[in-house]
DNA sequence: CAGTGAGCGAGCTTCCGCTTGACTT
């Protein structure tokens, strides 16, 4: 009997088949790609057609062994997944193993079921080089716009830099909304809203528009006050709702960032596991299609469950034209399992998995919504007061989105009504939002830009390189004027209240903003929202053999290049955004505001001169390069500033680093946060490195020597000055001893069980 | 995670997309 290979990427997959094919199938996994360009190097020859250098995966040199061991003697099979890029790994797979691309059997599948299995294995292709050429140009181009304009930014920004076709976009777009929100005016408008006596039971209205200005409000609220209400006309609208398509990599990031609270990096981890152990589909995935097998259990558990009113079959087709769907939407394995997962965050990501999948195969809900319109007797305008019931709750039974009904009291058509009270609140119009980890991925998704594998690695890398952080925005207290109408009188309060504050969103340093810059000016048809929709057109077109994959590249290249070149006349000032902002009145030197090796950096000297010892000021926190004045300058270049002496006779010094404001004694830095270091006084300063020394001998509950026992701000530790170690909850740190402090040490796992990502300050 | 404080002249960096595995600072 004859042996036989089949190859496909992931090794859960391979298991999965296993189980499907006869045992005269051997199923191994390639583990997704297994052969690049070179890491170092181009690997691209621009001047011989584009001919690419193409060399194992370093870490996949014992994957290929394997594949050849097992490969000998019997009839491969090529499942890697049926798109671009599976394509390409089946046809260096074929290389590798020294197989005829042109004679070997090629297999796809985009569902793991048995028929769909059976049918592929009875249906074998050959490969397809059009596609192939096609992942060729994505790959190749990619690797030239990386690797060219990366190291443009060494030179005129800083060095381990790095630029992409996906990396620079999302970073662009942080960097815009950003400025969006910097220079967003908002404008204030009073909304007016009424509770009326309906006889016991309360109606709460809104005026049908804002007014723009307080005294319209007040205005408008002095002329009700002797009005009366009554009900002009009461409308119902029957409405429905229908539920959302099954989850794809990026909508399950978005619903696990919204109702669970996942970062994309943790949600991704987590359905990695789930799909491992067997419970859900493959989770990287831009499709929507479920199984015919997938909606018939979930037709069947509906039925049974919640009856057939509840069941609706739905077939869903993804919206997105450059989606590839390999793989089916993401879903749980087997619907009649109602909980899985190993920990409390697979169970949770299993359950939103489940509920999105029954419910996409649900009946709509069907909602009514109540409008009464209350006229006023001697003004036109209507306050409206709307209420929403939900007469058929359909998928929301499974997949509810936690909004309450809103009953309105009954009222009768020219009814007159009462009114309690009335306010007019000042309101102010938002900026756009900022964008959270998974609105980026929603995005990009929607600019066609990245794939479902990618999504997370990229969030990673544009925080890597020092482009993005991921933090709160304290926001402002903004005073805001309310008018309230009662009893015949009007009274004005005023409130402060806390806006623009944002938590866990993206964004963008200093640095983003220069390189975003520099990027826009020099290259602006690269980090162009559209360019990886125009190349993608042009990859399908080389899929379909309309056009030829080098010449392609040769069209892309004859534009590319000569951006590259045009960049290499930008002086360092100019990409460094330097700008002069007067002269020093003392030394009658240029004060130079720039992005430096650290950052934004205060300049005192011209840097042409070789023989002037330059002066460095860090800029201070609250300021933006674009905005900084020479007044604002000037003080910085007076630090560090003496203030005085210890009672021991040391200087004392008084600066701001990198971490705020501090002032040093010998070698000792003492923060002094929220204090001035222009102006603390040697008695405040005193002060501060006595209760700091004081602060310090608290920490230390037990001193062996090189072994100490301290308090941190996380409870007692033992350290011995490189590996730290918990004291037990119940321990009193203050009663242990050297050996048990020792034994503690020894006992205390490893440093990092993980290495940190390394971050570029 | 456990208290940080550099300063513009050196040894190399980097892309996107496919997949999982994991000892060292």
């Amino acid at each position: 009997m004859t042996k036989n290979l089949v190859i496909v990427e992931s090794p859960a997959k391979a298991r999965t088949i296993a189980r499907y094919l006869g045992s005269e199938y051997e199923i191994k996994s390639s583990f997704g790609h297994i052969r690049d360009l070179p890491k170092k190097g181009l690997g691209v020859d621009v001047e011989k057609n584009f001919e690419p250098t193409y060399e194992v995966s370093p870490d996949k040199k014992k994957v290929v062994a394997e594949l050849r061991k097992a490969a000998k003697g019997s009839t491969v099979w090529l499942a890697s997944d049926e798109d671009r890029e599976g394509e390409a790994i089946a046809w260096h797979t074929a290389e590798l193993l020294g197989l005829d691309p042109q004679n070997t059997k090629r297999i796809v599948f985009h569902e793991i079921t048995k028929p769909a299995i059976t049918a592929a294995v009875a249906n074998p292709r050959t490969i397809d080089m059009k596609l192939v050429n096609a992942q060729q140009a994505r790959r190749v181009l990619d690797r030239l716009v990386g690797y060219e304009l990366s190291p443009v930014l060494w030179k005129k920004v800083r060095t381990g830099l790095s630029a992409g076709r996906v990396q620079s976009v999302a970073v662009r777009l942080i960097v815009e909304r950003e400025r969006e929100i910097r220079d967003f005016k908002p404008e204030s408008s009073y909304k007016i809203s009424a509770t009326f006596d309906t006889g016991g039971q309360e109606l709460l209205a809104e005026l049908e528009e804002k007014l723009s200005d307080s005294a319209g409000a007040r205005s408008f609220l002095e002329s009700i006050k002797a009005s009366s209400f009554s009900v002009k006309d009461i409308e119902e609208k029957p409405g429905t709702r229908n539920p959302s398509a099954p989850f794809t990599t990026s909508t399950l990031q978005q619903e696990a960032a919204r109702r669970l609270g996942f970062s994309v990096r943790q949600t991704m981890s987590v359905a990695q596991r789930l799909y491992e152990s067997g419970n859900i589909t493959y989770m990287r995935t831009d499709s929507t299609n479920l199984s015919g097998i997938a909606i018939d259990a979930a037709k069947k558990y509906i039925h049974s469950t919640f009856g057939e009113k509840y069941s609706q079959v739905r077939q869903y087709k993804t919206k997105d034209s450059s989606a590839q769907e390999a793989h089916e939407a993401i879903r749980p394995t087997s619907v009649g399992k109602l909980s899985a997962g190993a920990d409390d965050q697979q169970k949770k990501l299993y359950e939103l998995i489940w509920r999105r999948t029954l419910a996409s195969q649900m009946a709509p809900a069907a909602i009514n919504k109540t409008e009464v319109k209350i006229a006023i007797s001697d003004r036109k305008e209507l306050f409206i007061a709307i209420g929403e019931v939900i007469t058929f709750d359909g998928f929301l039974k499974v997949y509810g989105g936690g909004k309450e009904d809103k009953i309105l009291p009954s009222v009768k058509k020219g009814q007159e009504l009462k009114l309690s009270i009335a306010s007019a609140i000042e309101t102010f119009s938002r900026p756009p939002a900022r964008y959270s980890e998974a609105g980026l991925v929603r995005k990009l998704e929607a600019l066609g830009i990245g794939r479902p594998s990618t999504y997370a690695p990229t969030i990673s890398t544009i925080q890597d390189r020092g482009y993005i952080e991921k933090s709160d925005v304290e926001g402002e207290e903004r005073q805001v004027k309310e008018l309230v109408l009662q009893s015949g009188k009007i009274e004005e309060k005023s409130e402060m209240v806390r806006v623009g504050a944002d938590r866990n969103k993206l964004l963008p340093t200093h640095l983003a903003e220069v390189v975003t810059d520099f990027l826009m000016k020099y290259f602006s048809q690269i980090i162009d929202y559209d360019f990886t929709a125009r190349a993608e057109e042009e990859f399908d077109d080389i899929a379909e053999g309309k056009i030829e994959w080098q010449a392609t590249l040769k069209n892309f290249y004859d534009k590319f290049h000569p951006l590259i070149k045009e960049s290499g006349k930008a002086t360092r000032a100019e990409a460094s955004q330097a700008r002069t902002l007067g002269k020093d009145p003392k030394t009658g030197l240029p004060v130079v505001v720039r992005f430096g090796r650290y950052g934004p950096v205060l300049q005192l000297g011209d840097s042409e001169d070789e023989n002037q010892k330059l002066r460095f000021a860090p800029l201070p926190a609250d300021l933006r390069m674009e905005e900084v004045t020479l007044e604002q300058a000037l003080p910085m270049f007076q630090l560090p500033r003496v203030v005085g002496k210890t009672e021991e006779g040391e200087e004392i010094t008084a600066d701001i680093g990198r971490f705020g404001p501090y002032v040093k004694v010998g070698a000792k830095f003492i923060s002094i946060k929220g204090k001035d270091p222009f102006s603390i006084t040697e008695v405040e300063a005193r002060k501060t490195i006595v209760e700091q020394a004081q602060k310090t001998k608290d920490r230390v509950a037990a001193d062996f020597g090189k072994i100490k026992i301290l308090r941190g701000p996380y409870g007692p530790y033992v350290t011995d000055g490189k590996k730290n170690a918990r004291v037990p909850k119940d321990t009193d740190e203050s009663k242990i001893t050297e050996t048990e402090a020792k034994e503690l040490l020894d006992k205390a796992p490893a440093k990092a069980k993980y290495p940190r990502r390394k971050r570029k300050s």
